[in-house]
Order: structure tokens, then C-alpha cells, then sequence
DNA sequence: AGCACGCCGACT
DNA sequence: GTCGGCGTGCTC
């Protein structure tokens, strides 16, 4: 009897075996999907992982048939499959949760896939390539000699140095020894304007693959990478480190620092930019991670030799760095000065900018018009019933939203805890920040851009086209508009505040602090003339900010390493967090407090919390974490066999069975 | 994750 | 008397 492992997309950490029928024998093999029975009457599509001669040691399980073989030709490739296995061992969830991730749901499906389209038959082996400048080839030289020592490079470029032109030459050579390439972006958003210039250049030999392209188109991309002519060439975001690659050269991670790359729900909690250079050690191609503001872990392991390093510090066409003038807000507002959102030198900066007929980019992370509202009376503050959050003031659609779960509700005319009408906004938003716009430079033509205004398909490339073709004159928007736009005409970027960003309970807070104010004041200037940024802020005197008035990275780095160091978190330490999540309040924290006390029984001190989350509520589940720091000296394979185990054990806890338990590694915050 | 089984409260 | 609540256990 031949019998076959199948995985199947259940978060449960096992392969079923199933026996192969005579008649399927010569159809079935490892990489194939299979339809099988699964459970109570319920047929399952599973991959074949494996095919051998064994039953299942337990002799109490009766061994059911595969009832069908779903494909001719393996769709998952072995390469693949080993991969899966990693990612599931490494972020400590089920083989099974990530394949749910990596299949479009065509394939999970085990629908019959429609033949996938030949390549184009051009196989030109000569690109009109982007001619660089002398610094970019000094660069491109100097990845290539690193590549020899390090099997990753990281490529520390300045906003507007060309790191893309240096890139498109890696890919072409890559292409010309008959290897396929990798090229990952943090954002579907960037993917548009990226295609085309690589299109211009490497033309039907590139897939694009994201979540705002249907499933079929999806399921025909992975098909057309098992087939014999696959794609050379694949723009993705995060989940395009899980398709098959038959003959990977190269990766490109470009923005490597953004927390994007991170998976936060569901399973698999996987690092796209981590995994993505696990993918390419296993099929012995080259890494190359570029960032205008490096990640400091990957800084740090360029530091001690575990990546190569180039940096690029000339801006192409030699354009000044911008300058960065900070805002001292707080006595601006002592003293009365501000209008609405807008010091007096913003306000100039951009009426000067508008007079000379250049653009303006705002940039403010938060959006919606106020925060909240708040009774002026008795301070009551509406609240979301299935979060611990306050809800959010959209004046547009005239509701309070919940930034967690969506929900909304009209706006209250009068307070409902003392009837009072007196209630007042809270902070503010991106459309407040709109809306002050109209008031201070009403002939202006402004464009909004943040999460409300680019649901549509389409909109997020509407705007950037409008902006782009001088259509508008001021751009207003949330983190979006600090991705590595390029615009000839922004003489000017506003940052409305920047102390949200300054002030998030996360160790992690200055870093991506000083990458967001980069990444936005790069913005402005990138052609002609010397770009100007207005910085408003109550912390002026910060350390932090003159750096980034310098742009001086290493200070930065320096400083927050001794952070680092002296409270013990990464790079110093691996960092695990242990969440239980229950809609029941006592059952989570009973669980929470089980879970503390089995984690501390392996791991003794390292073990902090349990403790509550920022947001401790969510679409009516309490959540609970426990943080578990662990030496990099450690051996990882023990340290997690050690995790599963104390997940297991609380599992098997009463009162604890139902609670939902997993891992967060390396997490963000 | 589903799904079924099983044992306690408010309804025709 | 039963419909249905969700705790517990199982899936080759």
C-alpha cells in the first residue's frame, strides 16, 4: 500500500496521512492538491507533501483514501514546501496557516485551473538600461563585490539617490544568466509607478502580484510560475515571498525598514523582508536590501559583517538635501499665533511656494477630522462597545468610526451621560487639516490621501496622477504620502505635528520616528531647486529632531542602541510575545495568568507581563500578552519546542481550552 | 478552524 | 416537555 502526508488548511501542527487507491497511483505526487475526506463528512483540498510505504504509527487511526488528485504537474514546488516549513517553525505557527496564506482561495478550492499563458516569445538579452550617474556605478560595483563575501547587501541610499537604476542593472543580470528575480515593496501603492518604469525596460517578462489584483489573476501568476515558462521577474508585496520560484537569482526588498513587511493578523505573523532572505539562502540566490533609513537591525547586522554594506550619499543631479526648519508649536500657541492647524511659517512657506506656482505635500498620521469629541461639561467621550478605543469623528459621512473594527454611529447632537450640547473635537485629523486648508488658501486646488479617501481601486492612483500632472496644488495625507513618491514641483512639505509619532509607547518609537520624518522631508526638493521643510512640534528641543535637521543617521543609531542595550530589547535580545484571547474577561485572565506561570517554568525571568495591550479590546475579544525576552546565545530550536510546549500545556489547562493562544516573533512592538 | 456531541436554562 | 447555549474533543 502506498500512502501519501498531506497538508491541509487547518491551524493544526500535523500532516495527515491518507492511502492511495491503485487507480490514483501513477497520478498522485508530492506537490499536487488532492481532495480528501476530512473530519465528519466533509471533503478538504490538501497538498501532497510526501509519498511512502508507511501507515501512521498509531494503529487506532483508520486511514481513509484520497478521493481525488486535483493536478497533472505539482503546483507547490519541493523548494516551496521546505520554505513553508520554515516560515511555520520560525514564527511558531502551522504549516497549514501558511498555506492558507501563500494559495489564492482559486487553488485552495482545488478548482481546475485554465491553462496558464505562454511568455512572450522576446527573449531579448539586451536592455536599454538606465545610464548612472558615477556614483551610482561606484555603488552597483560595490554590491557586487559584497555579494562575494555576503549572500545579502544592504544599500543605504539617500531620498533620490537612483537606487532604482542600480537595481534594474542587478535584474538584467540576473535575467541574462537565466535566473528570476524578486522585487519586494512594502505597499500595493507603489507598485503602480514602479511597474511602468520596469515594464519600459524588462516588458512582458514581469509579474505583478498583490491583493487588489482578483484571485483568478492570482491563482494565474502562481500558475504560470510552476509552468515552463514562468515569470522572470515578480513585483509583489508581502505575500510574493510565498509563490513558487523554479530558479530564484535575485531579491530585492526595497524600503527594507518598513514595518509593512510584517504580518500582524492572522497567521503566519511572518516577516516578509526576514523570510524573503530565508527563501533566497535556499535557493542560492543574492539579497539586496535598499532604504533611504535603513532598519536598525539590519544596520546593525551590516555593522558586525553579516550583511555587506553600500551606502549612497549623493542625491542624483547632486539636489541639495532639504531644509529643515522645527516649530515650537507650544509657545506658538501660548502666544496665540496659530491659525487652526498652520504656524505662521508654514502658512508663509506655502503661500510663497503657491505664489511661485510649486506644490505643498501636508503630511499629519492620523486620520479622520478630530480625534473624538468630548463633552465639555463632563468630559464623556464616545466609545467604541467592542474595543477599548474612543471612536473617531469623520465629519465627511457625519459618523463616529472605531479605528479597530469599523464600527460607526451618527454623531451625538447632545452628550447622552448629561445631556449637555456643548461637545467639542479632540485632536485632530487629516480632514480637519483639509479643511483648514479651504479656509486659509481658498483658491488652492487640495487633494486628500489616506486610508478613507483610496478604498476604491483606482483612487490612490487618481490622486498621485492629479498631484503629479500639477493638477492639484496641495496634497494633504497620512503616512502614504511619505512613500517614495517622486514629484518635480513639491518645493515645500508641511508636518502638521509631529508628535504622535514621537510619543508611542514602543521601543521602537524613535526609529520609525526618524524614518517617517526622512522619508516625508525627501520629498520636497527632489529636483531644481532646494526643497524646505516645517517641522511643528512641542518637543522642539528633542534630541532626536536635530538629527533629523542634520539627517544624521549614525546619530540617531548610535543613541538608540545604548537604549537598547541598557533595557534589553532587540537586536540585543530575541523578543516573542504570547497573546490569549477570550471574549470572556475572567477566562483571559485566568488563562493569561496560567500562561505566565508556564512560560516562567522554562523561561524564568526572561518572562515579563501578563499584561494589557494599548488596546486591550477588540471587536469584543479581551487580549492579553506576555513578553518573552530570550538571548540571541540561546539555541532558537530549543527555545521554541520549549514555547509550543507551554501553548500546549495551557490548552490542556481547564477553563483555558477555548482561549485563542499564539505567537508573535520578532514583533514590532 | 469547523463540526458534532453533550449537558443545563427559558420558551411553545 | 424541547430549543439552544457554548465547553470539550476530534479530525488521517
Amino acid at each position: 500500500m502506498t500512502y501519501c502526508d498531506v497538508l491541509l488548511a487547518v491551524p493544526l501542527r500535523q500532516l495527515f496521512t491518507y492511502s492511495i487507491p491503485p487507480e490514483l497511483a501513477d497520478r498522485a505526487h508530492a506537490g499536487c492538491r488532492v481532495r480528501v475526506p476530512f473530519g465528519k463528512q466533509k471533503t478538504q483540498t490538501g497538498i501532497v507533501c510526501r509519498i511512502h510505504a508507511m501507515p501512521p504509527p498509531d494503529t487506532s487511526i483508520v486511514v481513509k483514501d484520497i478521493i481525488e488528485v486535483v493536478d497533472a504537474e505539482a503546483v507547490v514546488l519541493p523548494s516551496q514546501m521546505s520554505f513553508w516549513q520554515w516560515i511555520a517553525d520560525y514564527y511558531l505557527c502551522s504549516e497549514g496557516e501558511v498555506m492558507k496564506a501563500a494559495l489564492p482561495a482559486h487553488l485552495k478550492r482545488g478548482k481546475q485551473p485554465r491553462q496558464a499563458a505562454q511568455a512572450a516569445g522576446s527573449l531579448a538579452l539586451e536592455w536599454t538600461l538606465p545610464a548612472l550617474s558615477q556614483a551610482q556605478q561606484a555603488a552597483l560595483d560595490a554590491v557586487r563585490t559584497q555579494w562575494r563575501q555576503h549572500p545579502v547587501c544592504l544599500l543605504h541610499g539617500v531620498t533620490s539617490s537612483g537606487k532604482t537604476e542600480i537595481y534594474m542593472h542587478l535584474i538584467a543580470e540576473t535575467l541574462s544568466q537565466g535566473r528570476q528575480v524578486l522585487y519586494l515593496l512594502p505597499e500595493i501603492v507603489l507598485t503602480s509607478q514602479l511597474t511602468d518604469r520596469l515594464r519600459a525596460v524588462f516588458g512582458e517578462r514581469l509579474g505583478v502580484y498583490h491583493s487588489k489584483y482578483s484571485d483568478a489573476q492570482r491563482a494565474e501568476v502562481w500558475h504560470r510560475q510552476v509552468s515552463s515558462s514562468p515569470y522572470d521577474i515578480i513585483v509583489g508585496v508581502r505575500s510574493s515571498v510565498l509563490l513558487p520560484f523554479q530558479r530564484l537569482g535575485l531579491v530585492v526588498v526595497d524600503e527594507e525598514h518598513e514595518v509593512n513587511f510584517k504580518q500582524q493578523e492572522p497567521a503566519p505573523r511572518y516577516n516578509a523582508r526576514d523570510a524573503a532572505m530565508v527563501l533566497a539562502r535556499y535557493s542560492g540566490a543574492r539579497t539586496l536590501l535598499g532604504t533611504a533609513t535603513p532598519s536598525f537591525e539590519s544596520f546593525f547586522n551590516a555593522r558586525r559583517g553579516k550583511y555587506g554594506y553600500v551606502a549612497l550619499t549623493e542625491r542624483y543631479g547632486d539636489v541639495a538635501l532639504p531644509a529643515v526648519d522645527v516649530v515650537d508649536v507650544r509657545e506658538l500657541q501660548r502666544k496665540r499665533l496659530m491659525a487652526g492647524s498652520f504656524s505662521p511659517q508654514l502658512l508663509t512657506a506655502m503661500t510663497d511656494a503657491l505664489g511661485r506656482h510649486e506644490q505643498v505635500i501636508l503630511f499629519h498620521n492620523r486620520r479622520g477630522f478630530s480625534n473624538s469629541i468630548m463633552c465639555h461639561m463632563c468630559g464623556w467621550t464616545p466609545r467604541c462597545p467592542h474595543c477599548d478605543v474612543t471612536l473617531t469623528l469623520h465629519k465627511h459621512d457625519g459618523r463616529m468610526t472605531c479605528h479597530y473594527c469599523g464600527f460607526t454611529t451618527d454623531i451625538p447632537a447632545r452628550c447622552p451621560a448629561c445631556d449637555n450640547a456643548d461637545l467639542r473635537g479632540l485632536g485632530f485629523g487629516t480632514e480637519r487639516v483639509e479643511a483648514d486648508i479651504h479656509i486659509h488658501f481658498p483658491d488652492a486646488r487640495v487633494a486628500r490621501m489616506d486610508l478613507d479617501t483610496t478604498r476604491s481601486r483606482d483612487a490612490y492612483e487618481q490622486i498621485i496622477h492629479d498631484f503629479a500632472a500639477g493638477g492639484t496644488d496641495i496634497l494633504v495625507g497620512t503616512q502614504m504620502v511619505t512613500k517614495g513618491l517622486d514629484f518635480e514641483r513639491v518645493s515645500v512639505v508641511g508636518i502638521i505635528s509631529a508628535d504622535t509619532m514621537l510619543n508611542q509607547p514602543d521601543f521602537r518609537a524613535y526609529e520609525r520616528a526618524y524614518q517617517m520624518l526622512s522619508q516625508v522631508a525627501g520629498r520636497a526638493g527632489r529636483r531644481r531647486v532646494r526643497g524646505r521643510v516645517i517641522l511643528q512640534t512641542v518637543n522642539a528641543q528633542l534630541p532626536l529632531l536635530q538629527h533629523v535637521i542634520a539627517s544624521d543617521f549614525d546619530a540617531v543609531y548610535r543613541q538608540e542602541m545604548a537604549e537598547r542595550r541598557q533595557f534589553v530589547y532587540p537586536p540585543f535580545v530575541k523578543m516573542v510575545v504570547f497573546y490569549v484571547r477570550h471574549h470572556a474577561l475572567r477566562t483571559v485572565e485566568l488563562a493569561a495568568r496560567e500562561a505566565t506561570l508556564l512560560l516562567r517554568a522554562h523561561f524564568g525571568t526572561r518572562v515579563l507581563g501578563p499584561d494589557e495591550p494599548p488596546v486591550a479590546r477588540v471587536s469584543g475579544m479581551h487580549i492579553r500578552r506576555i513578553l518573552i525576552k530570550v538571548e540571541t546565545t540561546l539555541p532558537l530550536a530549543d527555545v521554541r519546542r520549549l514555547l509550543v510546549q507551554a501553548r500546549e500545556q495551557l490548552l490542556l489547562t481547564s477553563g483555558c481550552g477555548s482561549v485563542q493562544a499564539y505567537f508573535d516573533v520578532d514583533p514590532l512592538t
